[in-house]
DNA sequence: GTGATGACGATAT
DNA sequence: TATATCGCCATCA
């Protein structure tokens, strides 16, 4: 089989479940999502699927969906507004504080459940003054 | 099948 | 830290 079975629709769809996994006042990256979904799924193919979603919208918090820099790549859908309200708070500079709503991933039992992939995370200590 | 686009990420400066 | 440039993959024309 040179080409996968599965149907191309359900390539976002599989964005889209773990998109509904974020939970309320705590946000994630394209990047994270497209870890999670794996497959070569990458950021920007995260952001086609948020946006051609349509309908779905209604079922999925693609709001709770940031860049990697913590701000709201969307604009005139108030975003923004609507992370706030769940909870989340904003920099002076328009970021979010990913350093406290950043969402840890869903759990592993949940993962191999559906058949994601585990949220790699970076070396903590990378950028810690451990002195 | 090729080229261009896009709700991005990472690295370099 | 912010800006600039390249790379990534899927979808559309």
């Amino acid at each position: 089989m040179s080409t996968q079975p599965r149907d191309e629709h359900e390539y976002y769809e599989r964005i889209y479940t773990v998109v509904e996994q974020v939970p309320l006042g705590k946000v994630a990256t394209y990047g994270d999502i497209a870890a999670i979904v794996g497959d070569g799924c990458d950021a920007r193919v995260v952001g086609h699927a948020l946006g051609s979603m349509g309908a779905r919208a209604a079922t999925v918090p693609w709001q709770r969906i940031i860049n990697r820099t913590g701000g709201i790549s969307t604009s005139g859908h108030g975003q923004r507004e609507i992370l706030e309200a769940e909870g989340v708070s904003f920099d002076e500079k328009g970021h979010a504080r990913m350093d406290t709503h950043h969402w840890s991933g869903p759990s592993e039992d949940w993962v191999r459940a559906h058949g994601f992939q585990p949220l790699p995370r970076k070396p903590p200590q990378a950028q810690l003054t451990l002195f």
